[in-house]
DNA sequence: TATTGTTATACTCTATAACTATA
DNA sequence: TATAGTTATAGAGTATAACAATA
C-alpha cells in the first residue's frame, strides 16, 4: 500500500485557529453548506433558492418582506432569487394588501419543494448523525446562545 | 411598560429551519464573523487579512502555498490579500526554494499582529463565555466530527 | 516536467442608496 | 407619509483556467 490515506498530509504549521471556536464554527458551516450544495445540485437549485422554496412552501401567502425578516436577508437581495424561481414557473403571485405580493408555490413548485424538503432532511440527518440521540436540541440551544453572546448587548444587529 | 422588549417581534411564520443544525450553524457562523469584523475594524483590517497575519506571525517563513493549504484557500485568492498587506509594509519577503517566497512580518506587521492577536483572543473569549468551563474542547471536537460527517466518505474535498 | 506564484475572470452573497408604487 | 418592492451598484469571498518562473 503506497497510497497516502492520510486525509491531511499538511506541513508542520502551527495553526493559531485550531483552538478557536469562531474559526471552527466557520469551517464547519462552510463544510456543511458545501455538502448541502452538492445534495441540491441534482435538483438544479442553489441553497439560497431552495431556502426560499422551503419558506414559501411552509407558509403559502408570505410576502417578500416576511421572507426577508425570517431569513435576515436584505429585501433587495431576494429579487434576483425570486425572479429566477418565477422564470422556472415555480411560484404563483397573488395581489395582497398595499404593494405586497402573496407568494405561493405553483404545481411545479410543489413538486420541486417535495424533493428539496427531502434533500434538506437527508442532509440534516447526515450532519447530525454523530450527535447522541436527544442532544441535538441542546446543541442548537448552545448555538443560539453563542449568537446572543456574539451580537447582543452592544452595537450589532441580532442576526 | 409599553416598550417592546422582545428581540424578535417577527410575524407568525413557520420557520422550517429552526430545528435544522445546518442552518443554525450557518446563522451562528455569520453572527460570529460579523462580530469579529467589528472587533477588527478599529485596526483597519478585515478578518481574511487578519487571519493571514495570524498565520504568518505564528509561522515566520511560510510560503503562499503553505498558507493556502492551512486555510483551505485557493492560492490565487491569497494574492490580492497579500498584496494589500505588503502595500501597508506589514510583510517581509525573502527568496526561498524554487519560486517560493518566505513570508514574515515586518516590524510594523509585528505591531499590528499584537493587536490582532488580542482582538482574536477577546473575540473568542466572548463567544465562548456561555460554554461551561472545560467543555470548549468537546464542542470543538463535535464540530470537527460534523465536518467529517458532512464531507468525507463521499465526493467532497476535506474542507 | 512538477511546483510555485500570478493574472484574469466569473459567480455568489451581502449591503446600501435611490427610486417607484400603493395605501 | 409609511410600507413594499425594485434597480443599480459596490464590495467581499470563492472557484477555475491559463500563464510565467524556477528548480
Amino acid at each position: 500500500m503506497t497510497v497516502n490515506d492520510d486525509p491531511k498530509p499538511e506541513p508542520i504549521l502551527s495553526d493559531p485557529f485550531e483552538a478557536m471556536l469562531g474559526f471552527q464554527l466557520r469551517r464547519t458551516s462552510v463544510a456543511v453548506m458545501g455538502k448541502l450544495t452538492a445534495e441540491l445540485e441534482p435538483l438544479g437549485i442553489l441553497p439560497s433558492e431552495a431556502s426560499l422554496l422551503m419558506l414559501i412552501g411552509a407558509n403559502p401567502g408570505v410576502t417578500q418582506s416576511d421572507i426577508a425578516r425570517a431569513l435576515r436577508a436584505q429585501p433587495a437581495n431576494l429579487v434576483p432569487l425570486l425572479t429566477k424561481l418565477s422564470r422556472r414557473k415555480l411560484l404563483d403571485r397573488a395581489p395582497a394588501k398595499g404593494r405586497a405580493v402573496a407568494l405561493s408555490l405553483s404545481e411545479q413548485g410543489g413538486v420541486l419543494y417535495a424533493g428539496v424538503r427531502e434533500a434538506f432532511a437527508r442532509h440534516d440527518a447526515r450532519i447530525t448523525r454523530s450527535i447522541p440521540d436527544g442532544q441535538k436540541a441542546q446543541v442548537i440551544a448552545m448555538l443560539r446562545q453563542i449568537v446572543i453572546d456574539a451580537c447582543c448587548a452592544d452595537g450589532m444587529p441580532a442576526t
